[in-house]
DNA sequence: GCCCAGGGATGCG
DNA sequence: CGCATCCATGGG
């Protein structure tokens, strides 16, 4: 795989390492758009048009340092397949989604994404945040930004509940208020223990949304989000049927180590793609 | 009508 | 602490 820095585009010849569709498609990001082999791809009030055939791929954009954090293409994901397939329960999760990339995405705009995704579906999630962006973001000539801080402290419990957010309106509010007094830059460098403890401090934030604000949003790889799917996945491999998140939490973080956020990963798209149905419920 | 979706808050022991 | 119950909403 080698990628080429262009002053409006990169270019990536011999994607071993990346498939963009599994990339957008494996739960990680709301906001984007695939139109056959291309796609638009949007994060925070930034946007790209990315282009792709069996030989390359190619990301439009004004800014092409973000997009190139954005994807992490400074990253060696052969080194870290080749270390994940030697794991018996993992190899074909990983051989399956193998052009998955972890996307750095930013850390505010995770956070109230990843709220909303509690107990809710991908259709839903996507439809209330494409409704945040429409109604209080800025528009940009071709496409609306996810607002701002200060945008969306001037919504209402009300506007959250016709965005669709149900129940979760409240603590969107009450999150977004609290947020305005918060440092989001300062806390990528603080330590990961003080980083949970600061996110469970939020209303609408559990341990498996604030685990994929770390992974997704803070750059911390060496955590594992357990969902409904990561749960089935769990009574799968160890033929258990428990419903005790914390527990296949530390279990398998403790597996998988610094490689927890990729094998989490593999093991989501994997399962819920292929609707692979374990003992649980 | 029930169950599920990238769960969390609350209250009770 | 662990555990049960409730919580909007749309699709299957």
């Amino acid at each position: 795989m080698k990628i080429i820095k262009y002053s409006d585009k990169i270019v990536i010849t011999h994607p071993y390492d990346f498939d963009v569709i599994q990339t957008l498609n494996c739960g990680q990001i709301f906001r984007f758009v695939i139109d056959g082999n291309s796609a638009k791809v949007y994060s925070t009030d930034k946007f790209a048009y990315i282009t792709w055939d069996s030989e390359k791929i190619e990301i439009h954009t004004d800014d092409v340092e973000y997009f190139y954090n954005f994807f992490d293409l400074d990253r060696d994901y052969s080194k870290i397949k080749d270390e994940l397939r030697k794991d018996e329960f993992l190899k074909s999760a990983v051989d399956y989604g193998s052009g998955i990339r972890i996307i750095n995405n930013d850390a505010y705009e995770i956070i109230i994404s990843f709220i909303i995704s509690a107990n809710n579906n991908i259709k839903r999630i996507k439809n209330s945040i494409e409704y945040l962006c429409q109604h209080f973001g800025k528009y940009m000539g071709s496409y609306y930004a996810f607002p701002t801080l200060n945008e969306l402290k001037k919504v209402t419990i009300q506007q959250f509940k016709q965005a669709g957010l149900g129940y979760r309106a409240e603590q969107m509010y009450m999150t977004v208020q609290r947020l305005a007094d918060v440092d989001i830059e300062n806390l990528k460098s603080e330590e990961k223990d003080q980083q949970f403890k600061f996110l469970l401090s939020l209303k609408g934030v559990g341990e498996k949304v604030a685990n994929c604000i770390m992974l997704f949003g803070l750059g911390v790889k060496d955590v594992f989000p357990v969902d409904t799917w990561i749960n089935k996945v769990y009574n799968d491999l160890t033929h258990t049927n428990t419903t005790d998140r914390k527990k296949i939490t530390q279990e398998l973080t403790a597996r998988y180590k610094d490689l927890s956020g990729y094998a989490q990963q593999y093991f989501f798209y994997y399962y819920r793609d292929n609707k692979i149905n374990a003992k649980i419920k």
